[in-house]
DNA sequence: AGAGCGCTTCGCCAACGTAC
DNA sequence: GTACGTTGGCGAAGCGCTCT
């Protein structure tokens, strides 16, 4: 809304409140629409307007005015000498309806009777006065005493006369705008479009300066209920008002630079008390309100440091009391109920909400950082797998996995950490792994802690090669890095890792394809870029932060082309060869396996020899009345015992109890068929 | 001229967002 | 899941304006 159809809007609100200031008839001198008007307040448009309204009257069978008579008429022209005067400039004219050929004449005959009559004073016109708005204003209203101010001005305005006056009271509740033109209360707010200016006040329409003014009133104009309240009168008269039809009126006033400067100037006078105390009130109750918000942030804490005051109850009641292992976010439900009411409001006015990630990877590091000892039992969840070659053993990679988890003795020497999980199947098939005695980390993107940690473990405890791979772009090379240096998570964290690509530099001379990308951040300050690479990785600039750059993803390459360039890469790298243990370890092996295979090989020739699958047949049959058949009961015992076992186990428990029972008498059945079997002449 | 106040600037930190 | 750049709000410090 403009400020023009926003002092509009107003005006009907205003005209609705407004009351008369003075009641008829009155003692003052006050100039009414039937008084006689002065040539001075005509412009040669209004008067061509008056003059053909005459004429016009006149053809409807009115009474056609000797020129004489309209201009005696006019304040200052009524006598017989001036009217001559007058039309004897005019020689052509006698009768008004003789305009008619002559319209320039108008001008002629308004300059010879301003001419002849003198200004009219503005005291002809008179005014409402300062005991009379005081009377009315401490009438209507509860006001405060010794606040009563009142100031008037007189003028012209290329000599048509005004007087405005205006009053103000402080009052015990907000008061009213009480406005009046030509001692009447006007249709609507004839200053609405009307820009008044003081001082450093300004406004739109009275109700608009006055706001300015802290002394608002009016609707949306109403001052804030820290400032103070009042009531104004204002009350202007003029001749102005008689000319101006309503159509034009609003507008038209902004010509007035006069009228309108003495009605902001006495709007001034009557407020600015008003103004100043508004304002320092005003200036209280700011510092107020920054103090309680002040006072309110000081009582509530940061999400930081909330979650840092929980943590400990939430962890101990997350997992009752180190019982249970928890996860991150199993341990985030706990810690939410608990910062309620201990954090502030957010931007939109409610409860600041704790954001799961935020949580688990700014705030429940850091607190383990700071404290310098882990929770116990609180886990991430695992990202990523390990895969072992040969004994095709899987290692989620999550805090607990890897915590437990043991190198296996002599299996493999390499790990692979490979940033795109989706090579896996590739290098699976190819049997990469197997062929280097070399584990694969699949992962996605950058490496958990728990593959760090495991890295860690690999590089300083064992003695394992480590590799990684990944993508030749700003991110791949960042992975690579975090792998190998220490990061704000895990200080201290130095691994030697061998970067086997892809370096930008050898995917290009691969001829491989680029593809483009957008950035909108920054490169990973920590990386050392060739000028090729910065090439590629800071592009072009296509906005204010968003860069075009260039890159070559793993995935350009064909599964033939990924395996020969890995096995290229290890090679050239110096990848260790296939893991043989020392002399010891070979001949304990040989020895184990020796041992194992011998016995294997026994067993079954005596089982052969002795025919025990036919023994084994016969006792079945034999002994077929030992299958308890009280397997319900049986069952029922078993839970009563112990609530965690099953009804197999049960089951099994039964016949085993009752194989106990006759164990005396079986094994006598077993004796005799094993010697009878040996002493059979067939073996 | 000095006190008091408010505005701007700067650095810090919590929190968020974007990238993998 | 992790890394880290970006944003936004706040307080401290410094400066300048206003008022007395």
């Amino acid at each position: 809304m403009s400020r023009f159809e926003h002092a509009q809007s107003e005006v009907l609100e205003i005209a609705d409140s407004y009351q008369s200031v003075t009641a008829f008839p009155s003692e003052w001198r006050k100039y009414l629409p039937s008084d006689a008007t002065s040539a001075h307040w005509y412009d040669e448009a209004a008067l061509v307007k008056l003059v053909f309204h005459e004429v016009a009257h006149a053809r409807r069978g009115g009474v056609d005015k000797l020129l004489r008579d309209f201009v005696r008429e006019f304040k200052g022209l009524s006598s017989t000498q001036k009217a001559k005067a007058v039309t004897d400039s005019l020689p052509h004219i006698k009768r008004l309806s003789d305009f008619d050929e002559r319209r320039d004449d108008v001008a002629a005959l308004l300059a010879a009777m301003q001419a002849h009559s003198d200004p009219p004073k503005p005291d002809t016109l008179g005014a409402v006065g300062r005991e009379y708005m005081r009377s009315r204003l401490e009438a209507w209203h509860d006001t405060m005493p010794d606040t009563f101010e009142y100031e008037r001005r007189k003028g012209a305005d290329g000599g048509v006369p005004f007087v405005v006056e205006a009053a103000s009271v402080w009052t015990r509740k907000p008061g009213e705008v009480y406005m009046g033109v030509n001692f009447s209360p006007p249709f609507g707010d004839p200053f609405a479009e009307t820009y008044l200016e003081c001082k450093d006040i300004n406004g739109y329409s009275v109700a608009g300066f006055l706001y300015t003014a802290r002394a608002g009133t009016v609707g949306r104009y109403r001052s804030p209920d820290y400032h103070v309240p009042c009531a104004i009168a204002v009350h202007v008269t003029s001749p102005v008002f008689a000319f101006l039809d309503r159509a034009k009126s609003r507008v038209s006033l902004n010509q007035h630079r006069e009228l309108t400067a003495a009605l902001a100037n006495v709007l001034w006078s009557v407020t600015h008390r008003i103004h100043k105390e508004s304002k320092r009130r005003e200036k209280g109750k700011v510092r107020d309100t920054r103090a309680a918000a002040k006072q309110e942030r000081k009582a509530s804490l940061t999400m930081k440091a909330a979650v840092f005051e929980v943590l400990p109850a939430a962890w101990s009641h997350a997992t009752g009391n180190g019982q249970y292992p928890v996860s991150a976010r199993n341990l985030y439900y706990a810690v939410r109920p608990l910062i309620q009411g201990l954090v502030g409001q957010g931007k939109d006015g409610n409860q600041q909400e704790l954001d799961y990630s935020y949580f688990s990877q700014t705030l429940l590091p850091r607190y383990q950082a700071d404290t310098r000892k882990p929770l116990e039992g609180i886990y991430y969840e695992p990202r990523g797998t390990l895969r072992e070659p040969h004994t095709g053993a899987e290692v989620l990679l999550g805090t607990r996995e890897v915590e437990t988890y043991d190198f296996p003795e002599y299996t493999y020497n390499k790990i692979l950490y490979c940033e795109k999980q989706g090579l896996w199947p590739i290098l699976s098939a190819a049997r990469i792994a197997e062929r280097y005695d070399m584990a694969v980390v699949a992962a996605q993107g950058y490496a958990t802690e728990a593959a760090r940690v495991l890295f860690e473990k690999a590089d300083t405890r064992e003695s394992y090669q480590l590799f990684v791979l990944h993508d030749a772009d700003p991110f791949g090379y960042n992975i690579a890095l975090t792998l190998t240096e220490e990061t704000q998570r895990m200080p201290g964290y130095q691994v030697d890792v061998i970067d086997l690509g892809l370096n930008l530099k050898e995917a290009l001379d691969m001829g491989l394809q680029t593809e483009t990308f957008t950035r909108e951040k920054k490169l990973p300050s920590r990386l050392q870029l060739s000028d090729l690479e910065r090439e590629y990785f800071v592009g072009k600039r296509i906005s204010e932060k968003a860069w075009r750059c260039r890159r070559v993803e793993l995935n350009a390459m064909t599964a033939p082309q990924t395996v020969e360039y890995i096995e290229r890469k290890l090679e050239a790298e110096g990848a260790l060869g296939k893991v043989i243990p020392p002399d010891r370890r070979l001949s304990s092996e040989a020895q184990q396996a020796f041992a194992g295979m011998l016995d294997e090989y026994v067993d079954e020739w005596v089982v052969r020899l002795l025919g025990l699958e036919g023994i084994k047949a016969a006792l079945r049959d034999e002994f077929r009345d030992m299958i308890p058949r009280d397997l319900r009961t049986a069952i029922d015992t078993t839970f009563g015992e112990d609530v965690s076992r099953s009804w197999r186990a049960a089951v099994g428990e039964r016949v085993r109890q009752e194989l106990d029972r006759r164990q005396d008498s079986l094994k006598a059945r077993v004796r005799q068929s094993i010697l009878d079997a040996v002493t059979d002449t067939r073996i």
